[in-house]
DNA sequence: CAGTAGTGTGAAACCGATACCACAAGCAAT
DNA sequence: ATTGCTTGTGGTATCGGTTTCACACTACTG
């Protein structure tokens, strides 16, 4: 059914029933009809025919790297309820952390598919930058700092530099550091150089033998705090770029009788929900996630009103989570 | 820029172009001229005018009650899987666990909006039914067994009886159960079913005072666990319908000195990551939620292929795994 | 009472694509 | 020589809406 058939049912014009659906140049009778007819039919207008005249499609695309994690996810949730609450609805596009697949979703965004795009990606580069700057739609970048772009972003290096300090300002003679890839400004390099400045401020120098780099599960924190404990040196205090990756070390931990936070203090970053649960409660420090997926939703709303060529940048603080992982003394 | 003005540019018929970007009637020397044309201009087709000449949108609308959960998020990675190999997007709706929600978002679907739908509900009602026999595109309902409808879903049941049935056959003479609201057929009534069903056969009556009903979080199965330990009777195993509230109950138990297993065995369902890493290892039932999503993706590929009216119900089973919340003995 | 502002109307143009059409050329099989 | 099949072509109708337009009718305002 389209349009002029049920306009014909409903007995008005064509233009009558275009504009019960807009704006309201329309005679209450003619209204009434248009509502009975349509309890009737059961008629709704297609979006399609609709976004071929306005050039709007209340949609935006989200692009993220996986689903399956809790600060991605919470993420996801708080844009959606922004966004849900103006109308809009969510084209999701889960790149699998392939970069291809994040390039290629941007360029199927470009063309009149969505209004605007979120972009939760890990690792930029000058492609991501050239494609970027070609979007004629406002994008938001979420989870990374990227000038020149509208970001909302964590304090990275803050979070790491308070987690690390709390470790060293009790006593923790010999840190030790199992991060993320660097190509990752956020999560990889910040923590990182939070963790070091932290380390050089109590007077000690960042030993990189005992750096690591991990991937984003339990099996690599695991592996990788394994490795650390082989060699001849051993860590009093360990930090971890993440939650996961600190739950796989303490799991090491504890199969090889390290004490914590006797022998070993461990802290990281995300405040995921397990870490009240493990089986030494870990401390963390909490990222406002949810939060950034509601800023993040907002500033695109605004750009997407407004069609502003201003780019913000917000930077979001975080919250130090004191638990037994750390509770030396 | 529009189909014709690209052609005019890239001196073709815009049949000509519109040719290029489907089948294959085209002679060389003209799909060379386009696509140089292509490089030069950035022309797109726009998706909407597409649609509303073929009725083909690419997208699958996804409704799921909330995004943060696990098991969610990873039924959600399978779907996610699937239908992106095979080009369709995903429109996702995040209820927020709001049943007016699904109801108003299914109907937003009945519009040309998506090609089919893929529905993550836990209760259905009669207006789910009769909302969802007025659908004239496909849906596929993943989660939930719903007789009439294409289902893909776990055994519950089978998986909860299992469970209980483990910690009975290890001596415990007095089964406790948390689980959630029975109006989830799935994860409420069935999985209680399948405690009763275990208890039963080990001889033993289902004691209802021993049965709480919680929320979905950690704090709620905390509280249960404290209810249920405040009364005289004390039980020596407890089942959780989810990993979520077993990691609460635990935190309960490790607060006040109950000792898992010794003075009580722990199971639940869905074998979260977290359950490795509880302070006491958490046996658990595994479902196989990313293959739910992948085989709820299949199961609408085919029914978007044949348009059949056939309705299937595919049943994954489940793997008992075995901890030491479990291990007395 | 003229002037004008606001409300209301349906026909027709328009949005940007694809499907259909009639027709042509090339080639192999009858 | 005739036929049938495949490949290739551009013009145009069509999809289902919204926006524009010219015009009509009221209700104020000065």
């Amino acid at each position: 059914m389209n349009i002029t058939e049920f306009a014909n049912i409903a007995g008005v014009s064509v233009s009558a029933v275009s504009r019960y659906f807009n704006n309201g140049y329309l005679a209450d009778d003619k209204r009434d009809r248009i509502k009975a007819a349509l309890d009737k039919t059961g008629y709704a207008p297609s979006y399609s025919a609709r976004t071929v005249r306005t050039k709007v499609t209340k949609l935006v695309g989200v692009i993220l790297p996986k689903l399956s994690s809790e600060s991605i996810s919470r993420v996801t949730e708080g844009i959606s309820e922004v966004l849900e609450e103006e109308g809009f609805e969510l084209l999701l596009v889960n790149t699998a952390n392939d970069s291809n697949r994040e390039i290629s979703s941007l360029d199927l965004f470009r063309q009149n598919r969505v209004d605007g795009v979120i972009l939760l990606a890990s690792v930029f580069t000058d492609l991501h930058r050239s494609l970027l700057n070609k979007m004629r739609i406002p994008v938001v970048i979420v989870g990374q700092q990227f000038k020149g772009f509208n970001c909302v972003c964590h304090n990275d290096f803050g979070a790491a530099y308070a987690m690390t300090k709390l470790m060293l300002d009790k006593g923790a003679k010999n840190p030790a550091f199992i991060g993320v890839n660097t190509e990752d400004a956020a999560a990889g390099r910040d923590r990182k150089l939070g963790f070091e400045k932290a380390v050089n401020e109590a007077g000690f120098a960042v030993d990189q033998k005992m750096c690591e780099i991990a991937k984003f599960n339990m099996d690599s924190g695991y592996e990788k705090a394994k490795k650390m404990f082989s060699g001849r040196k051993k860590p009093d205090c360990l930090f971890c770029a993440t939650d996961t990756i600190a739950a796989g070390a303490m799991l090491f931990c504890r199969e090889n009788g390290i004490r914590i936070p006797e022998d070993l203090m461990i802290g990281s970053v995300g405040d995921s929900r397990m870490g009240r649960v493990l089986y030494v409660p870990l401390s963390s420090v909490h990222l406002h996630y949810k939060t950034a997926g509601r800023e993040g939703a907002n500033m695109l709303l605004s750009a997407m009103k407004n069609g502003s060529d201003v780019h913000r940048i917000m930077q979001l603080e975080y919250d130090l989570i004191e638990r037994e992982s750390t509770n030396r003394k």
